[in-house]
DNA sequence: GCACTCGTCTGATTTAGATCAATGCGGGGC
DNA sequence: GCCCCGCATTGATCTAAATCAGACGAGTGC
């Protein structure tokens, strides 16, 4: 059974018509609450955000060639993106945490080029595109949030792209983990990998074997603390300076 | 001597007062003029396009670091795009032709976040981005003409993020280069690699020595002839075929 | 309880591609 | 013409990571 994002049932927000109640992990609620718009922009941009899921571990919110017609914000759990290759094997493109967007990628050919699917529970906004688009030509701040969001995709899509070691981009894939739960206000030392050590191998370009070393070496020198899915950054420093290439800074 | 798109002496479009003369490889231009819009929005966004260059070969067009204020389709030659690692390697993210637009992955940083420099004289059509922007709010199909591009340029910097051999990508960027140049009515089995080897294998994050040597089992296989920078696909279906998993169709 | 599975870990071996080391060669300057 | 210089090619060796193979341990179903 297929499951398009717009064939979930869906509940809207709640507006009891003189509050908006955003949900406060969404990246263009927030992005427009602190631009300081006026009542009846936000109304707009209220009604046309839709909160749906939970989807279960394992469930897909979209899969490679559905029609493409929203993007969303991941409001709680994670989602990973993948293309399956003509051997079968699994290309992992992104994990999504919650305050990040998904379905950003489909825009150019109307279609999702990818697969996504929750790794654990998960909750989004949806926004659907069309309407989105729309008011972005009357709210100058949401155009602009919408082109920082897609220009900033290209950046993190060429990171990975690099030409680096398991070691460099594990230390970068943890560091970008520990930056992403921070700004989120979670802890930027303790944090579980909501992911399988072969998502993580496939993501970055390397076999679950060698993940599953490099975390025991890194954690023999003593950069961090590895117990099942549970991480600990001891060394944050020096994970940084490993990780600087690929993230640049 | 740091040069800047905007530092560079400029030569306004002509404007007879009566047509307009857009530069027939420029995408914007393109994609508007075919949109039917009216004479006052063609009058606006042919006032802000603005044709720089010539560039000698090896000349910056911006730096890594450089304020963002335009972003620039390629109107003749090649751009290459790069940064450098910590420890002095290049890493090659794209090469750009005629009609492909450079400098959307600064927007979000309002910076450059990699350097480009021309492979041999180049001309671009500048487009100042603030006022592209606010056009883009009165003018439905430039926002997305403008989400258009920048979504697909999330596509393609995860293409060469892949795990894939050295003869796929090898054969991916030969197809790439070969469709592109198609689409822009040149050839599409004989052109020019107007790239060094250096440059194709840190952008294919190879050896230049595997570069050199594919290349050559690929003319022994007899899939194409090469004779230093002149190519010639012979047999283009063996290489779609290879290219398959990369370009993904 | 036990068997079964799935994910993970660890060690042994293999390999694709990098690196090292020469050599070739084409084009520009004189 | 001739000499360079930088890119490209070719061959020999090395190595990081993949692959192969097996063991372990935590859940899950029975």
């Amino acid at each position: 059974m297929k499951e398009h994002l717009e064939q979930r049932a869906v509940r809207p927000i709640a507006d009891d018509g003189d509050e908006f109640h955003f949900c406060s992990t969404c990246a263009f609620s927030q992005a427009c609450l602190s631009s300081g718009y006026d009542k009846a922009q936000l109304r707009e941009l209220h009604v046309l955000v839709e909160h749906v899921g939970p989807y279960k571990e394992g469930e897909h919110i979209f899969r490679e060639g559905d029609p493409f017609n929203a993007i969303a914000a991941v409001r709680a759990g994670t989602v990973k993106t993948y293309v399956i290759d003509t051997e079968g094997r699994e290309q992992v493109q992104g994990f999504f945490l919650p305050g990040e967007v998904i379905g950003l990628n489909a825009i150019s050919q109307s279609r999702y080029p990818s697969n996504a699917v929750a790794l654990e529970s998960v909750l989004l906004c949806r926004f659907s595109f069309p309407n989105i688009a729309a008011l972005a030509l009357r709210v100058p701040g949401i155009q602009q949030q919408l082109f920082r969001l897609l220009s900033s995709d290209i950046g993190k899509a060429s990171l990975l792209a690099g030409n680096y070691s398991a070691d460099e981009r594990m230390a970068a894939f943890l560091v970008s983990l520990s930056r992403r739960y921070a700004a989120r206000g979670f802890s930027a030392t303790r944090f579980l990998l909501t992911m399988s050590r072969t998502d993580i191998a496939n993501y970055l370009r390397l076999a679950p074997e060698t993940v599953s070393r490099v975390l025991r070496r890194f954690q023999d020198d003593g950069l961090l603390k590895v117990d099942r899915r549970e991480i600990e950054l001891l060394d944050r420093s020096r994970l940084e300076t490993l990780a600087r290439d690929v993230l640049r800074g």
